[in-house]
DNA sequence: AGCACGCCGACT
DNA sequence: GTCGGCGTGCTC
């Protein structure tokens, strides 16, 4: 009898055991996508193994329903990707694998299955033709930097990981589709994977990719496709149609089978990081895959993480420099300026300096970018008279005040509640507004600026389709005089004319207690300084703090992100925190605290001495209610990752069966790598 | 994860 | 006397 080991989207350890009946026997190949029985329902699985001889009772064995033969097997590196990720991230490999299918596959398909193929097959997926044009005319021509960075992962053979350092507006796209270009010339089957933060944020990426593949055939894979598109997608890239492949996080695990190129742009971006279910670094794996692959895999960033740094410094990554900004034309002196808020204090959360340069700005015609991370009105009001504060009822936080709708704002949870008139403890009935967020700074900028057009950008302002498009194309038109906004201005826009950007409070980042805050800010802030001196007029950043002379600030306003990557390197050394230790973190969530941290100690006391490992004692998580739920957690570390990772395959066990055994259910989740401790 | 089976409160 | 709460345990 043969005999089917199938994985299946369910935490079980091993792969389940399904005869295969004599019908389906040719069908059937390591890799094929199933239908089996699972308890009373039918599920999706993936054949891993075909055998003669069950580890358990025979007769205990169901039957493979359907062999899904119209769409190929997956191929080895796809099964040992799915399969690592699952090990390294302490979940069972169908929790992996079959969650990383397109929906036509990870649901059992149904009768008109073939039919629904045909269509997806038949769908335009970039031009779609596997004809190429490899002699396809460079749009541009390259540098001596761009040039030796192409050569070197041109020449490259097998697994070879490469950071590619350029500073902002240095053409790493430009590199990155020439070395496409070029694995694409070299087999006429090859196929490169390019993997982005966030796809929205980058439609000119998608439109310089299709430009200039025009016959290649460019996938795109993202979670907001519509299911049918995204079965279409994955089929062109499974099927070899589509030779670029273009996602966010979940396109690492697409199905090429002739990779021979992988691309992670941005690489540092926390977005490549999943928030939930298994919580994979797509960047890490990517490295990962690149290796299973043995094809070369470039990681670009201006502000590579801390990690990727230091492989480039152990020698472990190819590091190749893009110092120039590229393009040609005229670029224009970038000066960083510090303003002291100790010695030019904030009037309505503006310095003078930042109003004066403003209006200097405006008079000469052209554009500035406001910059602060906090939307909404005013981060919380509070009561004169007695100190009330406003906070979410769900969430230990403040709630933010929303001027527009008069609402009092969860930003964590969502939760909303309009302002009371007078303060809820004492009656009061002055309540103030505390802080700055993108609305009052917004407001601010009318009154100083009396006559400018003025443009907010942030969640709230983007909540309509094309909203955020809109109000971009409005700066690019010169509709707009000065932009105000989060995080979401400072995302690769190319704005012509602005010569001014302004941060107004990064503070709060330069002192929080994440060690990897620095990083983050770092990266934040040369990312919204590189907005500025892109119209070869000279530009100037000003930033408001109370730290002029911080290191970090010093670092940025000489634009030396080696110098604050290998300080913070020395730091981390020397604290012993990642990349010299590797993490996991256990976290758990109850109604009451005690019961969050009650498991997590048990947890901690199960684990007895556990050698090389270190485990710390359970606290509760930095922002310690979320949503009504009280969440605690145990950090876990060891200089030896293997040592770790043993570890917690065992641990993780009696942590199941401690949280069972606990009452009420305590919900309790692995982190491996985690970003936030 | 689903989805069963299996014992204790408010309804026809 | 039943319908249904979610606690516990299994899925080849």
């Amino acid at each position: 009898m043969t005999i089917a080991r199938v994985v299946v989207d369910a935490p079980l350890a091993q792969p389940l055991e399904y005869a295969l009946p004599e019908a389906l026997q040719a069908a059937a190949q390591i890799g094929s996508c199933c239908v089996v029985p699972l308890g009373r329902r039918q599920v999706s699985g993936i054949v891993v193994a075909l055998t003669h001889s069950a580890t358990v009772d025979q007769a205990r064995l169901r039957a493979v329903l359907r062999v899904v033969d119209e769409v190929a097997p997956l191929d080895a590196n796809w099964l040992a990707l799915t399969a690592f990720s699952g090990t390294y991230y302490q979940h069972c490999w169908g929790e992996v694998a079959v969650p990383a299918l397109p929906p036509a596959l990870r649901t059992p398909p149904g009768p008109r299955f073939l039919a629904s193929l045909q269509r997806l097959r038949q769908r335009e997926v970039g031009a779609g033709h596997a004809a190429t044009d490899g002699a396809a005319q460079p749009a541009f021509a390259l540098n001596a930097e761009q040039c030796t960075a192409v050569e070197a992962i041109d020449a490259a053979v097998g697994f070879a990981p490469h950071l590619l350092h350029g500073v902002t507006g240095s053409g790493k796209t430009e590199v990155y589709l020439e070395a496409a270009a070029r694995r694409l010339a070299r087999d006429p089957r090859a196929q490169v994977l390019l993997l982005v933060p966030e796809i929205n944020l980058t439609p000119q990426f998608e439109a310089r990719l299709r430009a200039r593949f025009p016959h290649a055939g460019v996938a795109v894979l993202h979670s907001g496709l519509p299911a049918a598109e995204r079965s279409a997608q994955w089929l062109a890239a499974h099927e070899g149609r589509a030779r670029l492949v273009l996602g966010t996080r979940l396109a690492v695990f697409a199905s090429l089978p002739q990779l021979a190129l992988i691309v992670v742009d941005e690489e540092h971006d926390a977005s490549f990081k999943a928030g939930d279910g298994v919580r994979y670094s797509a960047r890490d794996l990517a490295i990962k895959r690149a290796q299973l692959a043995r094809v070369p895999v470039v990681l670009g960033s201006a502000t590579p993480a801390i990690e990727t740094w230091a492989q480039a410094q152990r020698g472990r990554y190819v590091l190749l420099r893009l110092a120039a900004r590229a393009g040609g034309g005229a670029q224009g002196q970038v000066q960083v300026r510090m303003i002291d808020t100790r010695e030019d204090p904030p009037q309505q959360g503006l310095t003078q300096a930042v109003r004066t340069a403003l209006q200097a700005a405006l008079a000469r015609g052209e554009q500035a970018l406001v910059f602060i991370n906090r939307r909404g009105y005013a981060p919380v009001i509070a009561c004169e008279g007695c100190g009330w504060v406003s906070q979410c009822v769900r969430c230990s936080t403040f709630a933010a005040y929303h001027k527009g709708d008069g609402t009092l704002r969860c930003h964590h949870c969502g939760w909303q509640a309009r302002v009371p008139r007078a303060c809820p403890t004492c009656g009061n009935v002055d309540l103030r507004a505390v802080g700055h967020g993108t609305q009052r700074i917004e407001e601010a900028l009318a009154d100083v600026l009396p006559g400018a057009r003025i443009a907010r950008l942030d969640r709230d302002s983007t909540r309509k389709r094309h909203a955020a498009r809109d109000a971009l194309d409005a700066v690019h038109a010169g509709e707009t005089d000065v932009l105000v906004g989060t995080q979401m201005i400072a995302k690769g826009h190319d704005f012509q004319r602005v010569t001014l950007v302004a941060v107004l409070n990064a503070d709060a980042q330069l002192v929080a207690p994440d060690f990897r805050a620095p990083e983050r800010l770092f990266a934040t802030l040369l990312q919204v300084a590189g907005r500025a001196g892109r119209s070869g007029r000279a530009s100037e950043v000003l930033v408001q703090t109370r730290y002029p002379t911080h290191p970090l600030l010093a670092a940025l306003a000489a634009g030396d992100y080696v110098g604050f990557a290998n300080q913070q390197l020395a730091e981390r050394e020397s604290a012993q925190l990642p990349p010299f230790v590797h993490q996991a973190l256990l976290t758990t969530e109850a109604r009451v605290m005690a019961h969050a941290l009650g498991v997590l100690g048990a947890a901690r006391d199960a684990a007895g001495d556990a050698g090389v490992v270190r485990l710390f004692d359970p606290v509760p998580m930095p922002l310690e209610r979320l949503a009504g739920m009280h969440r605690a957690q145990l950090l876990v570390e060891s200089r030896q990752r293997a040592a770790l990772q043993a570890f917690l395959v065992g641990w993780l066990a009696q942590v199941a069966r401690i949280a069972a055994e606990h009452r009420p259910r305590v919900r309790w989740q692995i982190e491996v790598d985690p970003q936030q401790i």
